[in-house]
RNA sequence: GGGCGGUUAGCUCAGUUGGAAGAGCAUUUCCCUUACAAGGAAGAGGCCGUAGGUUCAAGUCCUGCACCGCCCACCA
């Protein structure tokens, strides 16, 4: 084995060999309980980044954890095709070569959108095999596949059937760069700096006028009224009264109505149903006229000459100038206001008048918000339960067509002779009303996410057969892994659909994970320049450094920051996997068999052991509650701080034994842990935890086959009095640092062995301490250890203190006196400051009164430690000043 | 306006049911000791955001406040 661990190629052997040896490919076996994950699909314009890289990592770990707990694990990958997103790439694309759509038409722009995701779509799934993910790939699937659009079909016409799809002329969010209405969730609200301007209206009578103040004087342009409170007595008077619309020669009625905030600007409200939602609802109150004055390119239409033709943005400073001139404009306010913006492309969205399908989803909304009460769909952490379900009670319906070309087109369809729209699972022929031949279909597709929404049933050809075993047995699925950014657009519509089409829902647990940020706290953009690309950290750091480093900043619900440094310390880490395993190889080399039942024959084989216990126990646990990061953090503490740092240094003599029978001993309880933790290890770093187990395998003869297949962890052999074990390790551990400190503090050079003698203070330690004094010898690079008890220092010794020792050490000329004085003293300051805190509390009879007697024990036992350690410390310092 | 989360070492974060403040990185000193210098040993570094409260005991529970972040909302 290499002196340091590389994984390039380790990485590239295993991904090959899942895939070509089928894994992960999951079948239906009814003796088996399923454990099932769909992957949320990335866009077909993806490339891996962080967040991929994170939530694939963590649903590879928690596949691969339930698949080594024995169930039928499947995991199914697949892609979306992204809507806007991707007719947005590819048009940007055709736009190089001097391009459009239009210029190309809808059927060749189409074909190039194949084509372009026939080249690149898939790359994205490639990179999640580097990753490791422990998908089935025979199963993957794309939304706009025939089986996933058979099924969104499907899904519409039973949706339309019901009649819980209709179309409308509202008011929709029009995105004028993209060209199409999107749904309230597509909109992403942005704070901005800009102007409040208040505008006076007159009154028609010619006695004074009114007071408005708007962010968006074009659109005065489609006033139907102006709204004050009814409550409001500055204007309870006007109520009723007609003003004149400025720059135009429009007379509109002052009405009240209780959405109008007394407090806010003037108090009076312009009112534009066309182009407001707020305004939208007061007009339909109010029964207003709507008067649509912006297009679908973004410019002023429907309005005096002057001003149609000019974009929203010509027009606002236009019409403030006319406003100014002829006296209209009382004051310009600084003002900060939240401005719509498209989700996919960032530009303003104008709220507009237009016609557009919209499904009826109050009903499905119930039941989805009663399966999150009642923990059919559990949140991990519950924290995001609230949120979702006050987003489900205020949901209203959802805008679903599009007027783009890449997706789902509706399948409506229009008789030309004027028979109502009818919805057709299979392309029609004639119309059902009149038989006629002349129908069309509908332009629009529909939302991405519609698709999306079914996504867990479609993967399961829903589409095809809607009574598949497939379906039966992987449905619902076990849990769902997500960032919150897409918890309405996404998690609660596939639930919604879950219940519409499957009487269930689409999965048991949601597992909202972080959104991953710099080290500064920043999302990561491509504009800001500060992406960590994460097949770059593949490349320097291997897959598993990777895995590990997002796993162990995974904390539920919460964003976490990440830099190259995190990939670093976790790359260290698989490097000392790699060598703890490489001198554990080393040292079989000879051996024939291993002890199949682990027998600890020393203290620190029962000590590991029921370290080992402990640490399987939890891990296992923090894995079931998706605490990822815990899980991470508690293999790293117990494979490095415990296993090597103390085992593997202890077990250091007995595995170079040249006694057989030591050797195999000892061996078999360090293979043992390390397989156990291998084990323990594999979900988060699978690549390595699958080398270093098949070369155990090879060293050893007696194969046990992949670590994965293993459909059990390791279980540890019970240590009865485990807390004891525990707690004498403890004493040897603190013995050992006492004296490492010493030497350290003086300088004694680790080449020279030194002697040293005890003086025991305790007659219990002195036991414990001469079981292990192997072990303290070694680690502490002690050569000859004597006990002795109530002895004054021999001259020429240092002293380290601990708990039931003091423990000379004779320096041979070595000492540095005002080095030994000083550290005595400071010594000196810590115990006697820990004295008087622990005397205090013993002197107040509140606390002696009411708390436990263990604790008032404890307590006492370390006061007495303490004040035989003063004692020591001032008998040594005046040895030294003398 | 409503809701959620955060505030612990220079930085990034742990801290399970209240019972002597932790890790990684960075930093200082010593060590190329035959698994590992991508390493080992030792050290320095914390009024656990702030003001109160509950308790024998609070980083941990309760209340107010400040600051940061996110989500929702018809902030014209």
């Amino acid at each position: 084995m290499e002196k340091t661990y590389s994984p390039k190629e380790v990485e590239e052997k295993w991904s090959k060999f899942w895939i070509a040896n089928k894994t992960f490919s999951a079948r239906i076996d009814k003796n088996k309980k399923p454990f099932s994950i769909v992957i949320p699909p990335p866009n077909v314009t993806g490339v891996l980044h962080m967040g991929h890289a994170l939530n694939n990592t963590l649903q590879d770990i928690i596949i691969r954890f339930k698949k080594m707990q024995g169930f039928n694990t499947l995991w199914v990958p697949g892609t979306d095709h992204g809507g806007i997103a991707t007719q947005n790439v590819v048009e940007k694309l055709l736009k190089k070569e001097g391009k459009t759509k239009n210029s190309l038409g809808r059927e060749k722009f189409l074909e190039t959108m194949r084509q372009w995701r026939q080249e690149t779509g898939d790359s994205i799934l490639e990179q999640l095999k580097k990753l490791g993910c422990a998908l089935d790939w025979d199963r993957t699937a794309f939304t706009m596949d025939e089986s996933r659009s058979r099924a969104v079909r499907k899904a519409f016409v039973k949706l339309f059937e019901k009649n819980l799809i209709y179309r409308g002329k509202r008011l929709v969010n029009w995105c004028c760069n993209c060209g199409t209405a999107l749904s309230d969730s597509e909109v992403e609200y942005e704070s901005e700096s800009s102007n409040l301007w208040h505008i006076k209206y007159p009154f028609t009578d010619g006695n004074g006028y009114i007071t408005i103040a708007t962010t968006r004087p074009e659109t005065m342009l489609g006033d139907t009224a102006i709204a004050v409170n009814p409550r409001d007595e500055r204007y309870i008077d006007l109520i009723g009264k007609t003003v004149l619309l400025p720059l135009t020669d429009r007379k509109i009625k002052i009405i009240a109505d209780f959405a109008v905030d007394k407090s806010f600007g003037t108090g009076a409200l312009k009112v534009t149903p066309a182009h407001d939602s707020a305004d939208d609802a007061i007009a339909q109150r109010n029964n207003l006229q709507y008067i649509e004055v912006i297009n679908t390119e973004g410019k002023i239409f429907n309005s005096p000459e002057k001003y149609n033709g000019l974009k929203v943005l010509e027009a606002r400073k236009i019409i403030v100038e006319d406003l100014e001139k002829n006296g209209f404009l009382l004051e310009t306010e600084n003002y900060q206001h939240s401005v719509g913006r498209c989700y996919r492309c960032s530009s303003t969205i104008e709220p507009l008048m237009s016609s557009q399908w919209f499904l009826n989803v109050s009903e499905m909304s119930k039941r989805t918000a009663q399966a999150a009460e009642n923990n059919e769909t559990q949140f991990f952490p519950p924290s995001w339960k609230r949120p979702y379900t006050l987003w489900l009670e205020n949901i209203k319906d959802w805008c679903i067509s599009r007027q783009i070309w890449w997706g789902h087109r509706l399948p409506i369809y229009y008789c030309q002779k004027g028979c109502p729209p009818f919805a057709s699972l299979e392309e029609p022929s004639k119309c059902p009303h009149c038989g006629g031949m002349d129908i069309k279909q509908d332009e629009d597709v529909l939302d991405t996410w519609f698709s999306s929404a079914l996504w867990p049933i479609s993967v399961f050809n829903w589409g095809i057969d809607e009574e598949n075993e497939d379906l039966k047995y992987f449905y619902p699925t076990s849990t769902l892994a997500t960032g919150h950014e897409i918890l309405y657009l996404w998690v609660a519509r596939m639930v919604q659909f879950g219940f519409e089409f499957m009487q269930d829902v689409p999965y048991k647990h949601i597992f909202i994970h972080g959104i991953v940020r710099d080290k500064h706290g920043k999302k990561m953009s491509k504009t800001l320049g500060n992406v960590v690309d994460p097949l770059l950290m593949i490349e320097k750091f291997g897959a598993d450094a990777l895995r590990f480093a997002l796993a162990q900043s995974a904390a539920p619900g919460r964003d976490m920051q990440i830099s190259e440094d995190s990939f670093l310390s976790a790359r260290n880490f698989a490097n000392k996997i790699w060598n703890a395993s490489r001198f554990i190889i080393m040292n079989m080399e000879g051996l024939d068999k291993i002890d199949e039942d682990i027998k600890p024959v020393e203290m620190a084989d029962e000590w590991i052991l029921a370290e080992f216990e402990k640490t399987s126990r939890k891990i296992k646990s923090l894995y079931e509650s998706y605490d990822i990061d815990g899980a991470a953090r508690e293999n790293y503490d117990f494979f490095w701080n415990k296993f090597c740092d103390w085992y593997i240094e202890i077990s250091k003599a007995r595995a170079a034994s040249s006694d057989a029978k030591t050797k195999r001993q000892v061996l078999s309880i360090l293979i043992y842990i390390l397989k156990g933790s291998l084990q323990l290890l594999h979900p988060i770093m699978p690549f390595i935890s699958s080398e270093i187990w098949q070369a155990l395998d090879g060293a050893l003869k007696n194969k046990s086959g992949e670590i994965i297949s293993k459909t059990s962890f390791i279980e540890n052999v019970k240590i009865k009095n485990a807390d004891e074990v525990l707690g004498k390790m403890l004493s040897i551990q603190n013995i050992i640092a006492a004296i490492r400190a010493l030497r350290s503090e003086i300088n004694i050079p680790l080449a020279s062995n030194i002697n040293v003698v005890f003086n025991v203070l305790d007659e219990k330690k002195r036991n414990a301490a001469s079981e292990s004094e192997s072990y303290i010898k070694r680690l502490a690079k002690i050569e000859k250890i004597e006990y002795a008890k109530d002895i004054k220092r021999p001259k020429n010794c240092a002293v380290a203190l601990t708990e039931g020792f003091e423990i000379f050490v004779p320096l041979e000329g070595l000492i540095d006196i005002d080095k030994e004085k000083a550290r005595l003293q400071k010594e000196r300051e810590k115990i006697s400051l820990e004295l008087q805190r622990t005397e205090s509390k013993l002197k107040d009879e509140n606390f002696i009164s009411k708390a436990p007697e263990a604790e008032i024990e404890k307590i006492k036992e370390r006061l007495f430690q303490a004040r035989l350690k003063v004692n020591k410390i001032d008998e040594n310092l005046a040895y030294i000043s003398e």
